[in-house]
DNA sequence: AGCACGCCGACT
DNA sequence: GTCGGCGTGCTC
């Protein structure tokens, strides 16, 4: 019998292996199997399909299969395999973004001393370092020794250990998963309490302990948590015998008790209407489109929606964009759903991630996912519905590394296999969803109300040219802002957002003398300046040296600072409002894993007044008291050189100012800017979403554009720049041929080197109505066919479908 | 992606 | 003359 595997490696195609007789009855489509690949690795493979046709000739067999039944049902390979075809990336780089890493083994090279060794020869320097570190006789992995034996020549010196016979070498293979063990204690005899408690009437810590416990547990005989009782007071109650020490085995994916108790709300009348028109839409197995303003209350709506799917026994899987799944969202689900909530976030440990996987696999009840990008390719085995919320945000792509793939499309393809209904919900909408509502691919629902009745934000716009000539502005706060800021701190006593897209203090800094800008070594960017660390960096790579005392260029010291960033307008404010307590939320000051969540319960509980923020601060988040919303400098949001650069303004505008008066009346934002007439900007004014869409939609028609054509992207790099052209030019050749008027020059993207590689793109346009399968084809097959020509020597190819 | 094989410069 | 650099090509 031969077998088609998918490898965990970004290489063309599957990989045919033979299974032995005595393991053919374990055959299944989805199991895995432990295959040997190259010389020596064995690594975990994914049976994709019984081998069609004449076997190739020389075949390995597999070493064995790892599962009593698949771990990758039907319609993930389905969905995997549209994937890789959609988005011109390879199985087994769809596999390595699907599975937990503790799903995949690999074999590891152990490196061991032989015992019988004499040496004839002397042994060269890092051959005796290495012989060294093997003397104490146990057994070592090559990474461990790669970090102690700083050589680059690491697997050379073990390969002539090994041919003098000097160390023995073996490939094992090792599951790394721990499950994680809980010490808990229990009371080891329930009798005669009393007298045990007056026992230690004179250790008074070891009685509280005691008491706690019989507290925690209702005064029955239950474990507990060690951690939960007094470390050296447990100790003692051990020795003494009174409690017992047990080692369980507990879960990582603890159901952790909900931190308040909001039930759930009566809908509005305007939600009930919007949740039929849904209910109805999607028995029909419709894609419901819907768009709902900001503080409309989509999410009661949702939480109807899937109550249903969950009595009928169906799963459903509820995507959000990485940023809105906080414990704001959790606490509310985890009320009405309890355990049949599984979290699924790119924060938690692989290990968390493969308890939940098998949690999935193995469920005998129906479970509410509630996940980020990739958990659509967690193994659902009866989905009833499909919600992407927020479905606008562009993070739902991945960018780097392959599958470059989009979360929404990948779930409405999910939903498709399932036969099942999908829900895209947001307040401003994509304009490729948008469309396919106008168009009738997908039914529109509406709900332009916000709950409570209450009013969507008024808007104020400020043009800053104005208050310069004026005068009337201290730093990069207008007078009028301030005002509004001092009033809502301390007069109504609310909170306040600041919006500013862009971290550090400035953007950049430049010599007053000669006009010199420190770049980054490694990319073709400017370096930003962080005051904290006082230093710049380069925000693309991470490139970091002290801030300049004088200039490089001319030696003067008047280094002047450039552009406006978080750490500054925080600066700023500690001087222009002494007394409000300022925060400041991206991604430096949210490094460590509790720290986002840290600064959003506390300007909940309002802790502080003023939130400055990056795009962080505009998604998804519910906070009752917040009055204001201010932008700081709307301009960087309108002169980005991109097709979709409205688009994003207009959404991140009214996503932020949605911040504002969810509970309250008379929230308000104000934008500053230098280009005040910006269309934008008075369609977010009036809230006017459609009319913006609509508008937009005739501008992407006439040029071209989104949703009315697809695009693909090739990037070429290389780590030189002429090369990096030659590469370009020579593909963009051999594409333009065949693909004439649709395929484009070579461009120089905005981006010219990244990480010490110059890049050049080639973009491909086909409009929404050509079939696009073929077109995919052929690209691969152009791209195959040059990788071997002399001018693509050393060039990088990356392939980009749908790109954001 | 790893890993082996293979061809050219700086050392004993 | 060898050691060791990393360019190129293959992995069922």
């Amino acid at each position: 019998m031969v077998v088609d595997f998918i490898i965990p490696l970004p290489l063309e195609g599957t990989f045919s292996y033979r299974i032995p007789e005595s393991m053919t009855r374990e055959f299944a489509i989805g199991k895995r199997a432990l295959v040997p690949f190259g010389p020596k690795k064995i690594l975990t493979a994914i049976a994709f399909c019984e081998h069609q046709g004449e076997p190739p000739e020389e075949l390995k067999s597999i070493v064995c299969f790892l599962d009593d039944s698949p771990i990758v049902l039907k319609e993930q390979l389905r969905l995997w395999q549209w994937v890789s075809d959609y988005y011109m990336c390879t199985p087994g780089e769809v596999m390595k973004a699907a599975l937990p890493a503790s799903l995949k083994l690999e074999s590891e090279t152990k490196v061991q001393i032989s015992d019988d060794f004499i040496a004839d020869v002397p042994l060269k320097n890092t051959e005796a370092q290495l012989y060294d570190i093997l003397s104490d006789g146990k057994v070592h992995d090559v990474a461990e020794l790669s970090r102690r034996l700083q050589s680059s020549v690491l697997v050379v010196t073990i390969g002539k250990l090994l041919q003098k016979g000097a160390v023995r070498v073996e490939e094992s293979v090792e599951d790394n998963y721990k499950p994680k063990v809980e010490k808990q204690v229990v009371l080891a005899q329930t009798d005669n309490l009393n007298a045990v408690l007056d026992s230690l009437s004179r250790a008074k810590t070891q009685q509280a302990a005691l008491l706690e416990y019989l507290h925690l547990t209702h005064s029955e005989a239950l474990p507990v948590p060690r951690s939960c009782l007094s470390a050296p007071a447990v100790k003692a109650l051990v020795e003494k015998g009174i409690f017992k020490e047990l080692q369980v085995r507990v879960d990582r994916v603890g159901y952790e008790q909900p931190s308040d108790h909001h039930t759930l709300h009566q809908l509005s009348a305007a939600q009930q209407k919007a949740l039929d028109e849904t209910e109805s839409f999607l028995q029909q197995k419709k894609t419901v489109l819907l768009y709902g303003v900001t503080g409309s209350g989509k999410t009661d709506i949702y939480i109807r929606l899937i109550l249903e799917q969950l009595n009928a026994n169906k799963q459903v899987l509820y995507l959000v964009p990485e940023i809105a799944l906080t414990t704001q969202l959790t606490d509310r689900l985890r009320v009405v759903f309890g355990e049949r909530l599984l979290v699924y976030h790119s924060r938690f440990s692989d290990a968390e991630r493969y308890e939940i996987y098998l949690k999935l696999l193995e469920a005998k009840q129906p479970y509410l996912v509630l996940g980020v990008r990739s958990s659509v390719f967690l193994p659902f085995a009866d989905l009833g519905l499909v919600i992407v919320d927020e479905e606008h945000e562009p993070s739902y792509k991945q960018q780097d590394p392959a599958p470059r793939y989009h979360a929404r499309s990948a779930a409405l393809v999910l939903a498709s296999f399932f036969d099942s209904a999908a829900l895209l919900g947001s307040a401003t909408p994509s304009l490729e969803s948008y469309l396919n509502a106008l168009n009738g691919k997908y039914a529109l629902v509406r709900l332009t109300e916000r709950y409570g009745g209450l009013k969507l934000p008024e808007q104020v716009v400020i043009d800053l040219r104005e208050q310069y000539r004026r005068k009337e502005i201290t730093g990069h706060v207008s007078d009028p802002l301030l005002r509004e800021m001092k009033r809502t701190v301390e007069e109504d006593n609310k909170q306040l957002i600041i919006f500013q897209n862009r971290r550090g203090y400035a953007h950049y800094v430049e010599c007053k003398e000669c006009g010199y800008v420190p770049r980054c070594i490694n990319c073709d960017v400017a370096l930003s300046y962080h005051k904290f660390t006082n230093s710049l960096i380069c925000h693309y790579c991470g490139y970091v040296r002290p801030m300049l005392v004088r200039c490089d260029a001319c030696e003067s010291e008047t280094i002047a600072d450039r552009g406006l960033g978080t750490e500054r307008i925080e600066d700023e404010l500690s001087q222009l409002m002494p007394k409000a307590r300022v925060r400041r939320m991206d991604t430096d000051t949210t490094r460590r894993k509790r720290s986002y969540q840290q600064i959003i319960d506390d300007f909940a509980s309002h802790r502080f007044d003023i939130l400055v923020g990056t795009q962080m601060v505009s998604k998804g988040l519910d906070f009752d008291n917040v009055q204001l919303v201010a932008v700081v400098q709307a301009d960087s949001l309108f002169n980005q050189p991109d097709f979709r650069c409205q688009e994003r303004a207009f959404q991140l505008l009214e996503q932020v100012s949605g911040r504002a008066g969810r509970k309250y009346e008379g929230g308000k934002v104000v934008v500053q800017t230098y280009s005040p007439d910006n269309a934008v900007l008075s369609y977010v004014a009036r809230h006017d979403y459609e009319g913006f869409a609509n508008a937009q939609l005739k501008e992407r028609q006439m040029f071209h554009y989104p949703p009315f054509y697809r695009l693909v992207y090739i990037n070429v790099e290389h780590v030189d720049c002429q090369s990096a052209i030659c590469a370009a030019s020579f593909l963009q050749e051999q594409l333009k041929r065949v693909f004439t008027h649709r395929c484009s020059n070579v461009l120089e993207p905005s981006l010219s080197k990244v990480k010490n590689r110059y890049r050049r793109q080639i973009l491909l346009k086909f409009a929404v109505s050509e079939p696009v399968g073929k077109a995919k084809q052929m690209i691969a097959q152009i791209m195959q066919s040059c990788k071997k020509e002399l001018p693509m020597k050393g060039a990088i190819l990356i392939v980009d479908v749908d790109p954001m």
